[in-house]
RNA sequence: UGGGGUGUAGCCAAGUGGUAAGGCAACGGGUUUUGGUCCCGUGAUUCGGAGGUUCAAAUCCUCCCACCCCAGCCA
């Protein structure tokens, strides 16, 4: 991470740290990510990553990278594997402090016991319906167990009977003993430990009873010393369960809890529970989908690391749930790719040119700037010959106000080769341009006329004999809702708004020779198209590049604009 | 009709009693061998609403409205 990528905006969880630090209550920032392996990650947890990771790296800190892995049920190894490529791909490091909630079960166990012989938590023996009843509702306070009231001693053998695996799973749990009259329902005897007779990802069968998420997550945050706890807001309401055990509890630490809002990206989902559908039916190709809002699927769309870390800085850290338009996930990867994407020419929708006054076998190389941002990137090669393609659509027979590219009579500018000038158009039978015959103007070579003369138009082309074919993956927008969860809330199924076009393939493409072996996740600028990605598998011809993100098209919104078209959204 | 949280421009978001930052988007203009980039310019008499306190309120007080979260032995 560079400092140029990371601007300090103020936000509330830095003000606090600062109050933190300025009444020396602070030494040393320490900070976690808590991430369950029972999914893969997606952009919405790339902002509680880059918020933990980022203060730590700016504080000279440290973050953890835990995994709560408190439930066998939906756990496994996998899972673990791929957050932890995610988190270094984004380009954070935990160094040694690689946690596992699970690495904790004995000790959590010790906790428990104390609380019981502190007579601060009882075995219950009530089924999980009967204790939904005893809970009470949102405006009725709970009803106490009966249980509630059972020796220290009888406890203690109960609670050890469970860890023996003397009990079917939902006979017995272990609950924390606070106030059934609470208006928090958290507060309302919570369960603590239950039976799980399942194995575990990582402990195995060591254990039949698991701690809960409430007894777990603090208890493992005040063993590693963590000083700011932050988590996103619908924990809010369990952090008096979090302070309470903190408490009571011989912790050798006291963190803090502080709660944030979490982001929503519009014409996308973030719910782990949405995605795997959108997996599960097959509306997508698979977790690393280059369409899907995962750091995988964003990886393999062309997304950079610092883009993300960008996004997530320019979004901020607030109170109130966002909805973040998908134009400023798409402004962070230009910017970023901008800087260091070469670029190349690419033909999407090649239509040949003949070169009808260049020598019929003649064949010149010419140069192109890899990236005019950049001059240490150098040039390369471009050979030029007597037929071209350029892309369909820089041509009108007929063209429009305000359309300054190729036309018959008209002169433009092919990229760093010459000014060619359009005296012949070739049709089929049905009426369909199949060539155009053009003349060039040697004086023009690499791209300017040595007389001054000015043209408003530049095309990119490849040479017909040296191209190389090639597919483009178009990608747009998932949903053709900014927010189809919203929709959803009216009753309607979301995948109802899944955008039948977000994948569009086009083959027949033709890319210049220069990409002949370049390495797959290679991302570059066809020019004045966008920004690709050389798709994982595409070793041979055909390449195949996935579009991360177009350019913008000033063009485009003219044209939309002058036909009438409704603005475009974001 | 319980509890917790949030409401500042189309979106994100600073600001916490002294007269509304910044970014994205949009729209003008300039530069340009990418209709890209870059540069310049344009937007809130007003901060969910209504009252009140004050010389002064987005900031303090009162009431109201809207939205989000909570009744897993999920996290």
């Amino acid at each position: 991470m560079t400092d140029r990528e990371h601007s300090m905006q103020p936000h509330f969880i830095r003000n606090i740290i600062e109050e933190d630090f300025a009444s020396n209550q602070l030494r040393q920032l320490v900070t976690r990510f808590p991430p369950e392996p029972n999914g893969y990650l997606h952009i919405g947890h790339a902002k509680s990553i880059c918020l933990n990771f980022g203060l730590a790296w700016e504080y000279r800190g440290r973050c953890h990278l835990r995994f709560d892995d408190t439930n066998p049920l939906n756990e496994e190894e996998v899972y673990v594997d791929s957050i932890r490529e995610d988190v270094a791909w984004l380009g954070f490091d935990w160094g040694e402090h690689l946690y596992y909630a699970s690495d904790y079960f004995e000790q959590l166990y010790q906790y428990a016991v104390e609380l019981i012989k502190q007579d601060r938590a009882f075995v219950c023996s009530l089924t999980p319906e009967e204790i939904r009843q005893y809970r009470g509702t949102l405006t009725e306070a709970g009803t106490e167990s009966p249980y509630r009231n059972r020796s220290t001693e009888e406890n203690l053998d109960l609670f050890q009977r469970m860890r023996r695996g003397e009990f079917a799973e939902g006979s017995q749990v272990l609950r924390a003993k606070i106030d059934m009259g609470s208006s928090n329902l958290n507060m309302r005897d919570p369960v603590i430990f239950r039976i799980l007779h399942a194995t575990h990802h990582r402990t195995g069968d060591a254990w039949c009873i698991y701690p809960t998420y409430d007894f777990a997550h603090c208890l493992s945050d005040a063993e590693e010393g963590i000083t700011h706890s932050l988590c996103s807001q619908e924990f809010e309401d369990h952090r008096p369960l979090y302070d309470w055990f903190i408490e009571h509890l011989p912790v050798p630490s006291r963190p803090k809890q502080i709660e944030f809002a979490r982001m929503n990206l519009t014409y996308t989902v973030l719910s782990k529970r949405r995605l795997n559908r959108l997996v599960e039916e097959g509306y997508v190709d698979g977790w690393d989908d280059p369409r899907m809002p995962t750091l995988s699927g964003l990886r393999r769309r062309g997304y950079t690391p610092g883009a993300i870390r960008n996004f997530c800085d320019m979004i901020g850290v607030g109170k109130s749930e966002s909805l973040v338009q998908m134009s400023m996930l798409e402004h962070a990867l230009r910017d970023d790719l901008n800087y260091r994407a070469p670029r190349f020419m690419g033909v999407q929708d090649p239509l040949k040119v003949v070169i009808v006054n260049y020598p019929q076998d003649g064949e010149e190389e010419l140069e192109g700037i890899n990236n005019p941002e950049d001059e240490s990137m150098g040039t390369r090669g471009l050979p030029f010959s007597r037929e071209i393609y350029i892309e369909r659509d820089d041509f009108r027979e007929d063209p429009p106000k305000k359309y300054f590219r190729l036309a018959p009579g008209r002169e433009v500018r092919l990229r760093y080769a010459y000014f060619i000038t359009c005296v012949d158009v070739v049709k089929d039978d049905n009426g369909e341009i199949t060539e155009l015959h053009c003349t060039y103007d040697p004086e023009s070579r690499g791209g300017s006329s040595p007389d001054g003369r000015k043209v408003k138009g530049t095309l990119h082309w490849v040479s017909a004999r040296h191209c190389l074919d090639a597919e483009f993956r178009l990608y747009d927008r998932l949903f053709t809702k900014a927010d189809p969860t919203r929709e959803e809330k009216k009753g309607v199924d979301f995948v109802q708004y899944i955008n039948p076009d977000s994948l569009r393939v086009v083959s027949g493409c033709k890319v210049e020779p220069a990409l002949r072996g370049i390495d797959s996740g290679t991302r570059l600028q066809f020019e004045r198209k966008g920004y690709f990605c050389l798709n994982g598998d595409s070793r041979h011809e055909p390449l195949v590049f996935n579009m991360a993100v177009a350019l913008k098209d000033t063009w485009a919104k003219i044209e939309k604009r002058e036909q009438g078209g409704a603005s475009v959204s974001s």
